[in-house]
This record gives C-alpha cells, sequence and structure tokens, in this order.
DNA sequence: CAGTGGTCTAGACCACGTG
DNA sequence: ACGTGGTCTAGACCACTGC
C-alpha cells in the first residue's frame, strides 16, 4: 500500500510535487493540524485529546506519524501525555504547570507559602514600548495591572502587567480582586487564553520609588528585574509583564544545556 | 523473531526478569551505552560517531531502537545529528556551541567584539562553599581564575572561576594567558574535559570593591550575579563560575516554554 | 552513485491505569 | 479485561551530502 490520497495526504503531495522548496514532512502537517485544532480550543485544557489510533483513523496516516507529532508538542509542553490515560492539554491550574513560568526559587529547599496582593489595576494607554512588545498600535487600550507577591509574609515579587484590553474583555480592579485562581489559570477558564511559552529579559536595577514603598528595600537597593512577554498559540504576543524580585533569599534559577 | 538473547538484550531480560523495579526499555539501555563510551572518549569532540546502521549491528538491535537512543541524546545536546553526513560529538569549539552557556544579548541586535583579560590565576583551598559545589573534600586544592570579559571594548563580565587541581593538571598563570582559545575549547582539547550541562542561580547584587576597579562601576550599582555549576558526563561538577554582569547595554535572555 | 540520517508504515507486544 | 500510551521490529522509500 504506496500511498492513499487522503485529505491530509494530498496537501502533502502538493507539497512534494513542487520543486521541492516547500517540503514538510507529513507528520509535521499533523502536528500543525493538531495545533490549529488546539488554538480553536477544541479540546479545553485539562481534557484528553483522542487516542493516537482515532487520531490516526481521523487523519489517515499511520499511528507512528501521529505519534511522532504528539512528540514534539509534547517536548515542547504543548501536551502533556500519561501512559494509560490518554494525552492531555495542559493547564495552569494544575500545581505542575503553575510554576512553570516563575523560575524563582527559595536558597534553602524549602518551599514558602505565597499570597498576592492586588495593588491597583487600570485602562490605560500603550506607551510605545508596550505596544511593540504586545504587537498592538501605538496608544491601544491595555489593561494594566499593579500587584504584590509575598512568600512566608514577606513581600518579594512586585508585578506591573500589561494586557491587551481587546483580548481580556471584562478585567477592571473588582473582577481582579474577586479572582481566587492564578492569573494565568485564571485568564485560561474566564477568556479562553493559554499562556504556551515566553520570554524573559533579565536585568540588575536599582531600586526606584514604588519599589521602595512597596517591597520595602532601601532606595538604589539592587533589584532582579524580569521582563517577560507571554506568547498563546500561533506566537501571539498577550501578556507583557516586569517583575521586580528580591534576590536575597531567593534566587531565579536556570538549567542549560 | 520475537526476542533474541544477545548481549544487550540479556541486560534487558534481567531487568524485567525481576519484580518490575527495576525495568528499563532497550533504547535505555542503549542511551547509557552511548553516553559511556562518550565519557571515556572513544569519539572525539568534533567527530563523527558510527552510523545507526552500524551500532544497530553492533547492539543486536533494531535501526529505530538505535534512533530513539540518538533521539533523546540529541535533544540533550550531547549528540548532533546532520542528515546526509552522520552524528556527531558537539564541541565549544564551533561557534554555534560557543555561545550555548553565555545566555547575556546586546539589548540592540547588533553582536559585539569580544575581548578576554585575565586578572590573576592561582591555587587555593577551597572554601566550604566552592568545596560543596564542586563535590571536594572541604580545603580541597583548586585553580582560581579572575578574568575580565569585555564586549566592544566596554568591561562587561567579571568572571571567578574555581576548577578542581586534580582534574585540571597544569593550569596556571602562565598557561592560560597562552591560551587564545575560549575556555571551554581550551578545556576539551587540552584536558579532555566537555562541559556538557549548567545550573545557573542568577541573582542582583550591589557593586563591590574588585568589581568597582575592575569593571568601572560606581561602589553600589546593581550587577547580576550568575552563579553557573558546570558538569561533565555522569553529572560529575568541575567547574564553579560566579560572573557579575553589567546588564545597562546587555540583558539575560532566557526562554520559556 | 553510495552512504548517511529522516520519514512512514504495519504489526506485535509490553506497561500502566481503570474498571 | 480493556483501552491508553510506550517499546521494538523490519522494511520501503525519501532527502541531503560528498565523492
Amino acid at each position: 500500500m504506496p500511498n492513499k490520497q487522503t485529505s491530509v495526504k494530498a496537501l502533502s503531495k502538493q507539497a512534494r510535487g513542487g520543486t521541492g522548496t516547500t517540503y514538510s514532512p507529513l507528520y509535521q502537517q499533523i502536528k500543525s493540524l493538531l495545533l490549529q485544532r488546539l488554538d480553536q480550543g477544541e479540546w479545553r485544557p485539562g481534557e484528553a485529546i483522542p487516542s493516537e489510533h482515532e487520531l490516526a483513523a481521523r487523519f489517515q496516516v499511520s499511528q507512528g506519524t501521529v505519534r511522532k507529532a504528539i512528540d514534539e508538542l509534547a517536548a515542547d509542553n504543548l501536551l502533556i501525555r500519561r501512559q494509560g490515560k490518554g494525552t492531555f492539554v495542559p493547564t495552569h491550574t494544575e500545581a505542575k504547570v503553575r510554576f512553570r513560568f516563575l523560575k524563582l526559587t527559595p536558597n534553602d529547599g524549602h518551599q514558602p507559602r505565597s499570597s498576592s496582593q492586588i495593588i491597583d489595576c487600570t485602562r490605560v494607554r500603550a506607551s510605545t514600548e508596550i505596544a511593540q512588545y504586545l504587537q498592538l498600535k501605538s496608544a491601544a487600550s491595555v489593561i494594566r495591572i499593579q500587584r504584590l507577591l509575598s512568600f512566608d509574609e514577606q513581600p518579594t515579587i512586585l508585578d506591573d502587567i500589561w494586557l491587551p484590553s481587546q483580548v481580556f474583555k471584562g478585567i477592571n480592579a473588582t473582577t481582579v480582586r474577586a479572582n481566587k485562581k492564578p492569573l494565568y489559570a485564571w485568564f485560561e477558564s474566564e477568556f479562553g487564553v493559554s499562556m504556551v511559552r515566553a520570554d524573559e529579559a533579565i536585568r540588575a536595577v536599582a531600586a526606584q520609588e514604588t519599589a521602595v514603598q512597596h517591597l520595602g528595600v532601601p532606595a538604589g537597593s539592587p533589584l532582579l528585574q524580569v521582563d517577560r512577554i507571554s506568547y498563546t498559540y500561533g506566537d501571539r504576543p498577550v501578556e507583557f509583564r516586569r517583575g521586580l524580585y528580591i534576590t536575597e533569599r531567593f534566587h531565579y534559577r536556570h538549567s542549560l544545556s
């Protein structure tokens, strides 16, 4: 059975038939199709996607090909495999995923109790800088959330968060304060926005007025400034966040390989 | 042909035969064998390892199984696949690998010219802290290298590097200064030590005396302090390094997923 | 052209989680 | 006992590299 002429393979053939410029293997095409469906929300965070067997039947390819597609998605943390149970869409509600984006760890091993306090939430016009990060027109409407994270009752992180108003309709001081979940879990359940990837730029800066005020450190003392752009499916930026970390009892961890 | 009784599969059977506590799939065993050989230096950095076909024959397993083992090693940057050419042992001599461990990037895109200046190189006894990082007995003999990295003639990184004397025999002020290569490339070619993985802990600190002196920043100004433990094969730590970075025109980049 | 890694298939069997 | 993902095989064919 050399090659069946089915929907997916039709695509494949088109790609192959050309001058070879746009060749893309079958499993990559399957991967794209799965990504599309994830983006469209066909399977919600926390749910299982169809079994490999069923996907193979649906796409008219072998199970091994579906497997390779899922392998790559799992490697990028876009899916989670659980032997004997199925393959799941990750959710920031789970404890494991929840701290995936927070690399700050205590110097001693002991995991602290954390609490969050919303300082302010306003609607503002994006500066050129913020607009650029979020790929918006300059002066576009954005929501700005300022909050303080404390570990073991010690103020440790001052976050300044900007979100496109168009995407997060209905966020304001009241709704933000009413929310009990971690922010990313809330974005997921309330606005259908899944954070999938992020880029961070880290610098050492001297504490300014607002940091002094909320973190209770002396003016000019060194803070870790972590700028993060978070992306959903399709590499669309949906959050810019500037965090100021006190790295006295904590440090930012990074494994290189 | 359900299962041949060969050297490797013998291992496999032993593992399987037990109570199931120590089951490890064939490709993992192959992976371990390859890692052993890499550690022993059977294939030098930059060289190609035998083809998948040959390894399959040598280990008496199917090519697919070897493939999966190599896939995992390649995912960890322990091997590099090159279609049509072979599978290679990475080397810090290559430009791509060379900056794998340096995450500092210019704020504007433009890549600067870099230069390194050795400040000092001495033989000292390890502090308890250093000894712990390097898994040595306290007060063990270590080599300490202090150096200054400049980008576009601007002093930017002050590095303080500790190496176990036992591993790096013959490093001193003279030899270190004579060396032209990047340090990790030098370690590889001269001492047979390949840096394979590293853990970094990042903090913001205030500039002290030595930093003021060599980096030319005001006392107390914020610096990024990057503590790195580097490992060879077998997770053996062979370097501790404390870097102080000026993050004025540069930042530390990190992609999360 | 030969040799390398890369894709794809089909099928057997295993380990895990749930009834 | 069943369905899920995980392993392993054998073989065909494709794409890239270099002689």
